[in-house]
DNA sequence: CGCGTGGTTGACACGGATCAATCGTGGTGG
DNA sequence: CCACCACGATTGATCCGTGTCAACCACGCG
């Protein structure tokens, strides 16, 4: 049995900052740069939308020119559900939040991003409205693809198509998991999983090493706040902090404020597959 | 409120005949025949993949010189979860299931597939194993289009490469919008939202007219077992009975057997949307 | 210093799952 | 032909997981 960690005289300092409000979009400075990169879509961006095997770099330098910049200061809309889309978008880089604005102003998270990422590689094929709202959590550098400018750029780079196909398939992919996730996982195992996912690559399969020295335990800081957390495991902020403080009292993880430790891997990758 | 029919003195001569075993798969004749069509991949059959606006004749003709063919029995199966997919692969007619088996060998129909329809168009673009079981529910022709050879195929036709990608994106369209029903729909909004969808589309719009002589009440029959409409539905076959019974007293829907007469479009609508 | 925000905790309600029993149907073998 | 049995649907009783509501605390900010 682990101790939890006294969680009254943690500090709060390394908190998370609240994401969506607008004096905060106010308050930063709505400068037009490029982000990190010197390019404005650099090789590094390309390569998180289509992976390693992505497209060639006469390929990419088509796409980047037909690419419209903008960026979206913290807080901001990046587009909204129901407003017709004409281009792919996505986030070059920053941090988004994908989800639904509810009939009382609240925001649902359903799927945190972070850019380099598709933001909506769809609609704009369909011809259709936006399903869901985008809202910019960090400054964002967006780019935008005209639908029509890529079909015409189609055309005369036939190799483009094969990566836009792996790209969207990708997305069907990851939406078939998450789907399935949600109809047979109950909130513990969607958790583990969660926790599981934001590990680093490196502590995958090794086995639950409670007192051990060798082995650290993996330590991870939660970028968000807890109830945007939950919002995206579809469960209340007070159901996550049971969990979590359920968790710890079984050892398999030590919770300090924002700050996780995962103590047994193996033991959450148990948890995660039960269901 | 309307009068519930006496369940016990139905006919269940009509009931879905059960699908899933062996013994039937074997009683049916495997013949390899071309299915209802006269030509292997009839006009009929790409509109219900693509829609109206799908590729011209030359691109039709092109996907259907690289398809193979095959006819898999009632109970059949038509991939295997884990299986290496290197073909886009659809059902030309018939119908078929798509689920998990779980460790218990039971089958859980996660989404129910009337041909012409595609069964899996994602994870031969990323080299993928398939992500879910498909099995035969009924006698189906299966059509695989090989991968390389539609990326060769991409080649020449460039145009074909915009129906490939809407077709996905629809298919990413549909998951997102599943995902959220999952998430913040609850038993009764989701069936309720399920008996619309089959709902013949001249019914749509009518408010209710539980006594009015006037427009007919659609009659709809239910063609798989309850169990599978509930596996679909993501709750248990009891919880859909109970459901069912449930909307009946409530004069929605007057249900005998396995024919349902949705007797409130407008209310089932407002149920549907609750959440 | 008061207030707003976010997190934690407890009491409670409720939806849906689970378990068990019964019924109707259809198929099978004596 | 009939008894038997397997299967699906239905119903009732009960349990469990989460949501809801409310109170409280901790922190940061004006």
């Amino acid at each position: 049995m682990q101790p939890s960690l006294p969680m009254h005289s943690r500090t709060l300092t390394d908190r998370p900052r609240r994401t969506l409000r607008d004096d905060e979009a106010l308050a930063s400075p709505p400068l037009l740069r490029s982000g990190g990169e010197s390019a404005p879509l650099g090789a590094r961006t390309w390569q998180g939308l289509f992976g390693a095997q992505g497209p060639n770099t006469t390929e990419l330098a088509a796409l980047s020119s037909v690419a419209r910049l903008r960026t979206v200061a913290a807080g901001g809309s990046v587009f909204d559900h129901g407003h017709p889309a004409t281009a792919l978008v996505l986030a070059a880089s920053g941090d988004v939040a994908l989800g639904w604005r509810g009939s009382d102003g609240v925001f649902h998270i359903e799927r945190p991003v972070r850019g380099p990422a598709w933001l909506d590689q769809s609609a704009a094929w369909l011809e259709q409205p936006h399903a869901m709202d985008a809202r910019a959590t960090g400054d964002v550098l967006i780019a935008e693809l005209p639908c029509a400018a890529v079909r015409a750029l189609l055309e005369r780079h036939p190799g483009l198509a094969r990566h836009l196909l792996a790209s969207l398939a990708r997305e069907v992919h990851g939406l078939t998991m998450n789907t399935h996730e949600l109809m047979h996982k109950d909130a513990p195992a969607r958790f583990a999983a969660w926790l599981l996912l934001r590990l680093p690559a490196s502590s995958a399969g090794s086995a639950g090493s409670t007192a051990s020295g060798g082995s650290a335990a993996p330590l991870l800081r939660l970028g968000e706040r807890k109830r945007d957390i939950a919002s995206q495991l579809a469960i209340t902020p007070e159901t996550l902090s049971r969990l979590m403080r359920s968790l710890s009292r079984q050892g398999l993880i030590s919770v300090a404020g924002y700050s996780v430790q995962v103590l047994d891997v193996a033991g959450l990758q148990r948890l995660a597959e039960s269901g």
